[in-house]
Order: C-alpha cells, then structure tokens, then sequence
RNA sequence: GUGGUCGUAGCUCAGCUGGUAGAGCACCGGGUUGUGGUCCCGGGGGUCGCGGGUUCGAGUCCCGUCGAUCACCCCA
C-alpha cells in the first residue's frame, strides 16, 4: 500500500535519479564542493528557531517513550539549516570560506501533489565564510547549477534571480515601511494578479494608489542582460540599500550572460524563500515546465548562523531532485534504454555448463561489463526474450564442441564471434542511456 | 492542514435509470525439442481501493477512510 507523500520508484526510474546524482555530484566537486552529510534529526528547536513555524515538521518518538520526552527531535526539512547547525558546531574544526555539498532526503508533512512530496531528495550546494562571505559566491550559484542540469537530458533551465535589497530598498525608498509585507502581497501577483495585488497594498499597508502601482512597475521588471538597472531607475525611487541590491543583481546577470549565455534572468517579481534570505534569491523553471513552479532554489542568507557575536553569513541553492524527475516522469519526458544494468546475457545450454557460462559471465565482468546468466536452461529463444524484455541488447551464446562462442545483437539479429576475454560492446551499450524527449 | 475531482484485471478503459463483471493490450501455454520479436489456437487473472450504511439485492446510492490529482497554504 501505498503512503501518500511518500513515492516509490521503478527500477528504470531510481536508474535516472541516480544518473542525475552522479551529474551533481560531480559536477558539484568540479567545482570544489565537499561532501557532507548530516544526520536526519535535529533538536526542534534548531528546526524551527528561524521563524520556520510555518513548515510542518515531522517528530520523532519511540514507540515506549513514557511521555513527551524532553530535546524532541524532528526530521529535517531542508538541508541549509542543518548545514547552519553543523557550522557553528563544528567552526572550529573548518576552514573557511567553507564550500560543501549535500545530496540527501528530508521531509515536510504538506499535502502531496505531482511533484510535490513529504519525503524528497535534494541537491544542495552552500558556501560559508566568517564574518563576510564575498559576493562572487552569489554570482557562482547559477553557473553551478546550470552546468549539472545542462549536462542531463532534461529541459533548458532557466534561474530566475531577484535581490531581496531591490526589493526593501525600493519599498523603503517609496516610503512604505512594511516591507516584508509588501513582497509577501507582491509575491502572489502570478496568481491573483495586479488588481488584487494592488488591492491588497492599498488595505493592508496603506499604499497609495500611486505607490502601488509604482511596486507593480518594479515587480513587471524583467531582463536578460543589465537593462533592469536602467528600468528600476526610471521609476525614480532612490535608496541606498536599492542602488547596493541592484549593484550585487547586476554582477550575477552579467557574470551568468559571460559564462552561460540564456541561463538566468532577473526577474524583479521574484520574492520567495522569505525566511532567511538577505540578498540574492534564485528560483528556477524548466522551458516547457513554468506551470510546475521552481525545481531549484535558494539565496543570500547573512544571518542563518552565529555563535556568540560572530556571524556565519552564507549563500546556497538547492536542486529538488524528486521534484524535477517526478514532474518529468508524470510528463513521461524521460527515459531509459534497458530497465537494469546488464548489458549481456550469457545463454545457458544445459544447467551442467552453469559453471562454464558463470566463468564466461565473470570474464566479461572483470573488463566492467555487467553480465549475468540466463536463469534457466530454457528454450534459447526464452533466453532471448528473458533479455529483451529487460531492453539487454545481448546475448552470449557458448560454443558447442569446441566452436567459439558467439555474441548476438538483439535489436539487429547480427551474431558474431566473440572471446569473453576480448570482447567488447560499443561504449553507448556498456551502461542504460538516459535520454529525454 | 482546508476545499474540489477521481479510484473497475499488470495497463487503457466499458458497464444504460441499483439485479452479484467485460474488451483491447500485456502475461502464461501450445502450433514451431531448443536463437525471440509476426500470425493462429487456448489459458490464468478482479473481495469493482478499503470499511460501514440504505435496499430483497450495490461496481452502480449515502457516510467514513486510504490513495491519486487540482486549488489554497507553502515550497524542492
């Protein structure tokens, strides 16, 4: 049976996710990135002590606890405020700007929907520094991101990035104090549109109608390249907290345009990850997929972590592995070549030669090409169909009475002659081939 | 967590105003004592998500529950 929120995957489908770590992995450690991994729990406290009441959090209890024990620990909901945990606990034992990767589950009771699950996998990426964390690790987040999504088969990425300091300056600078206010009314412009938008700016933080309309100017901002810059000016709002926000947003478009030309956009509407952030904040939509909202996210967090009067300022992004495949797969938009590793199945003539077929097998094996055989003695042509329909693209035939072996293409019908200690398939039948469509 | 829609064989679905279940594909066997995918013949498989109620009788009506999905909330 089934529990909602909570998926399970085929085979075929864990054979893609796990391609898709392997992508992030790696290219997380191109990048210089540790690896990390930190326990599932955390005291609730630490869960919820940056205002994140609002995320509903697993508990963890034992089953004869006697009553409500005291240091109640919850399941993690995200990787960065563990991560925060583990830097001011273990500060002095890393070295600093401290850049780290973690690949891991967590968990969040909201109710499920296609893509959206209670237990999930992300990718998360986070650099840290004492003190001041410098800002070209803002502008690094995107090119990280878009080099391990560019290298899957998966639809173009597009990172939408926005500076909460645009956004509080301006409101300030217009003369509107509520600024968290304003961007949680203005962050829901997509759904009820600018009506209500300006609506609720009127009733809720005593906008004028010309204030309103002015943050609705700002939020309709968009551009590949520095133009935004130029268009926030025209609407003659000046603050100093404004012209730094626009300064920092500037460099990541124009460091992305320089180093990965169409991969990321300001978009001056987006406000999300409201909790921590303090800056730069990224959100990112599949070509294709916008419907589905943002597959991988993150920002500035300048005041997530400290100890004492020392603070851990820090910045990440975040890719929802089971988000991003679970949208693709209900879409059917990816596939894969054969629905387990093997690449040959060796045919077994006579349960008898089970030890010569298992030797022939383990040849292949040494020279890293994953074989297994047939399961039973059975008709050649069971053997055949055992392969195809696993998508296996051969089979290993042994020769009789001193003849060679032979190897037969399944997908052609070609057969050849073949040493087990010799042959090799071509490089793309080695391993399953993801591909998308 | 709130509200809406949906839930019949492995899959896609049919089943009129309630009278105790069907098709196609898939699967298994045979035709083809051993190199498959075509074709022909035959076969297995469903407590109609689960539980309760109304009724002489429920897949078909009502309630609850679980699951999927959509919107809200929130976010990966």
């Amino acid at each position: 049976m089934p529990i909602s929120g909570f998926p399970e995957w085929m085979p075929p489908q864990r054979m893609i996710e796990q391609r898709v770590i392997d992508r992030a992995r790696a290219t997380f450690e191109l990048y210089g990135y540790a690896p990390l991994e930190t326990r599932s729990v955390e005291p609730i406290e630490t869960l919820l002590s940056k205002g994140e009441t609002s995320k509903e959090v697993y508990l963890l209890s034992r089953l004869q606890a006697e009553k409500a024990e005291e240091g109640q620990l919850g399941l993690h909901f995200d990787l960065t405020v563990p991560f925060a945990r583990f830097v001011t606990e273990n500060a002095g034992k890393l070295q600093f700007p401290f850049k780290r990767y973690q690949i891991q589950k967590v968990w969040r009771g909201e109710r499920p929907q296609e893509g959206r699950y209670r237990e999930f996998l992300q990718a998360d990426i986070d650099v840290v520094n004492r003190g001041t964390l410098p800002f070209h690790y803002d502008t690094e987040m995107p090119l990280v991101i878009g080099d391990v999504l560019s290298g899957l088969p998966v639809p173009r990425a597009r990172i939408q990035v926005n500076n909460r300091k645009v956004c509080e300056g301006f409101y300030r600078g217009l003369g509107l104090a509520q600024t968290d206010e304003v961007l949680r009314i203005i962050d829901k412009l997509d759904k009820i549109g600018p009506n209500a938008v300006k609506e609720q700016l009127v009733a809720k933080v005593g906008a004028t109608e010309a204030q309103a309309d002015t943050c609705l100017a700002l939020a309709d901002i968009s551009s590949e390249d520095g133009s935004f810059v130029d268009a926030v000016r025209k609407l003659g709002v000046s603050d100093p907290l404004l012209d730094e926000g626009l300064e920092e947003l500037l460099r990541v478009v124009e460091t992305a345009r320089d180093h990965a030309p169409g991969l990321v956009v300001a978009e001056l509407k987006i406000a999300r990850g409201l909790d921590y952030y303090t800056g730069t904040v990224y959100e990112t939509q599949l070509e294709g997929y916008e419907r589905f909202g943002s597959i991988c996210s993150g920002g500035r967090y300048d005041n997530l972590a400290t100890v004492g009067n020392e603070s851990f300022p820090g910045v990440g992004i975040s890719i929802g592995v089971s988000r991003m495949l679970g949208i693709l797969f209900g879409q059917q938009a990816l596939a894969v070549s054969r629905s387990v590793p093997t690449c040959v199945v060796v045919a077994l003539p006579h349960e008898e030669l089970r030890a010569d077929c298992d030797r022939t097998a383990g040849a292949l094996r040494r020279r890293g090409i994953p074989a297994e055989v047939a399961p039973t003695a059975a008709k050649f042509g069971k053997q055949i169909q055992y392969a195809d329909k696993r998508g296996i693209p051969y089979v290993w035939f042994p020769g009789r009475d001193g003849e060679p072996d032979t190897v037969k293409d399944i997908r052609s019908g070609e057969q050849v002659e073949a040493d087990a200690a010799a042959w090799e398939p071509p490089a793309a039948d080695l391993h399953p081939v993801i591909s998308g469509s």
